[in-house]
DNA sequence: CTGAAAGCGCTAACAG
DNA sequence: CTGTTAGCGCTTTCAG
């Protein structure tokens, strides 16, 4: 059906060698059987068959990428950056999400490794105690991990916790003593216990008494009612800080349906820097992660590390604290 | 260095089309061997490699996705259905963002036919001529296109003429008569056309002219001032009905810090259902599509092409109209 | 139930 | 500069 590159050769008068050179080392073959086997190749419609090279070359070109979800603009954004950069280093993209669930981390990183990708890019629930990380290192495959931050990782982040710290500051300096802290399940990330440790230090810092974390599913469309009640009852926090946008989102939804008013009943800081945050009323405060480059630059020392053979250190990119309506009248 | 079947078959002490069937058919392999080779397998950290098998089979498995942008959520979400009825499938996801350029279609297609993807879910620019999609047509590799909507192709789409003309009659049901349209570059998008004609054609039905399109382009961070200035002047329309939610929330925000009232001074709708719109302020009303859908369904189509070998047909999925602040009080 | 052998499409020695 | 050949890892006849 489809041509190979035997057929290119039989058409052109020459031997698959010569057609294999025409195509990658140009400058070692006449001009005459050049234009023969070009003259094939477009007679034929012949492309080469990836596959067949991959499999003799013991290199895929595939760069596998493993993120939770992508309906957290968040990781659509990292991805997005990761293609780009991928686009430029001559790899391919490919692509599985896990929604934090271990099993389909599991699967996902066993289907890549099956698939022989050159390179993986992921985020998992936990760096540090991870035993499939552990054995991509046995293996030496070279990997990235974005947003875990992870002292014995090759990681692409920001410090989460300093960052984290810094945003409740902000909180504090506007004279909120009573702040609790929201986040998904602290189990299915290490991000999420990094930047309650930075609310901690922030609390401690101005001397009050950081508030256990109000745990919610990372996935859930809505506040279960439990956190509504405890948001809106009597002994309610004057400030809210959320361990990602999209759950400050969803806060401010529910609270203002509850007809608080935000910031004067309550003020909400999100993390992430989601450009739609700046859209809603109140814009929403935040402190902002630079995502596309998350994975542009994941990306890239993979590449250097692929062309290299030696691993790279992490990377610590800068947050910024973007102040907004929901802290500030 | 990574054990083969071969190295399997050795410890194991069978034949490398043992351990084969092993893997693929176990029933026709006595359980002697049968342990032989699992023992084996455990005790070398063996894993199939893919490329061989697909090689052998002149099958992937890997499907190729091509979207325009993954900053835009509709796309983010319709990709994470499609990933999500892949996995179903048994399938993986190749992916390529084009960002509406003809060079970048022109590169995904050919690098996506060049990896041997067994099929493929696609955007682009025009469905009806495309020189690309007529050669996958020749060679017979199953594609399904998401968005796009064209009698002569597969597709899953919503019906985005009517759509629009729907949308466009709740304005005109508030007593608009001056409505805007706005539009990202019709040269680069069929549906972009396909909702212009639905502006039109609810105009018409209402006995008004319909206006010149205003086009903008696609992943432009913000308006022209030339286009601020016309929605803003002495003859600026008292509706706008923009192409996308994306174009609708820069609109809306751009007019909001001009000091216009919404919906008051000028009404906005806008075209895609993205779930944050919901949450603006004032909620932008929207043409909404169902956009996860819209990917899985094409996965699951495409699935059975592939398994069937039968070309099946376009599907229309239903749109809605989700009304808002954005339109009315 | 099992093994030997061919071959998927391609590249890279190795000879000439 | 060119052709012959081996072989990447795997599945699948075809014999036994």
């Amino acid at each position: 059906m489809v041509a190979t590159i035997k057929d290119v050769a039989q058409q052109a008068g020459v031997s698959i060698a010569t057609v294999s050179r025409a195509l990658n080392t140009p400058d070692r073959v006449s001009l005459a059987a050049q234009s023969a086997v070009q003259a094939a190749i477009a007679a034929l419609g012949f492309r080469p068959n990836l596959i067949g090279r991959q499999l003799r070359a013991d290199k895929t070109g595939l760069i596998g990428v493993m993120l939770p979800t992508l309906s957290n603009p968040v990781f659509a954004e990292c991805l997005q950056g990761i293609e780009q950069a991928a686009l430029a280093a001559n790899y391919r993209v490919l692509l599985m999400t896990t929604h934090y669930r271990a099993d389909r981390e599991q699967h996902a990183l066993e289907t890549l490794l099956n698939q022989r990708v050159d390179g993986m890019i992921l985020t998992v629930a936990h760096a540090a105690q991870h035993a499939w990380l552990d054995r991509l290192e046995d293996l030496s495959v070279p990997y990235m991990l974005v947003y875990n931050q992870c002292d014995a990782r090759p990681c692409v982040s920001v410090d989460n916790r300093a960052a984290a710290a810094q945003g409740v500051t902000e909180l504090l300096l506007r004279g909120h003593r009573h702040i609790a802290m929201i986040s998904g399940q602290l189990q299915a990330s290490d991000r999420a216990q990094q930047r309650y440790q930075g609310y901690c230090d922030a609390m401690r810092a101005a001397g009050l008494v950081p508030g256990e974390p109000l745990e919610i599913d990372f996935e859930s469309a809505d506040l279960p009612p439990e956190l509504v009640g405890r948001l809106t009852g009597p002994d309610r926090p004057t400030a809210v800080f959320c361990g990602n946008d999209r759950l400050a989102i969803l806060v401010m939804r529910r609270l203002l349906a509850r007809g608080l008013r935000i910031p004067q009943d309550v003020a909400i800081l999100g993390f992430d820097g989601l450009e739609i945050g700046e859209l809603l009323a109140p814009a929403l405060a935040t402190v902002s992660q630079p995502n596309a480059d998350i994975g542009a630059r994941a990306m890239e020392r993979l590449h250097g590390w692929l062309d290299s053979g030696q691993r790279l250190a992490s990377l610590v990119l800068p947050h910024g604290i973007r102040r907004g309506g929901s802290i500030h009248a």
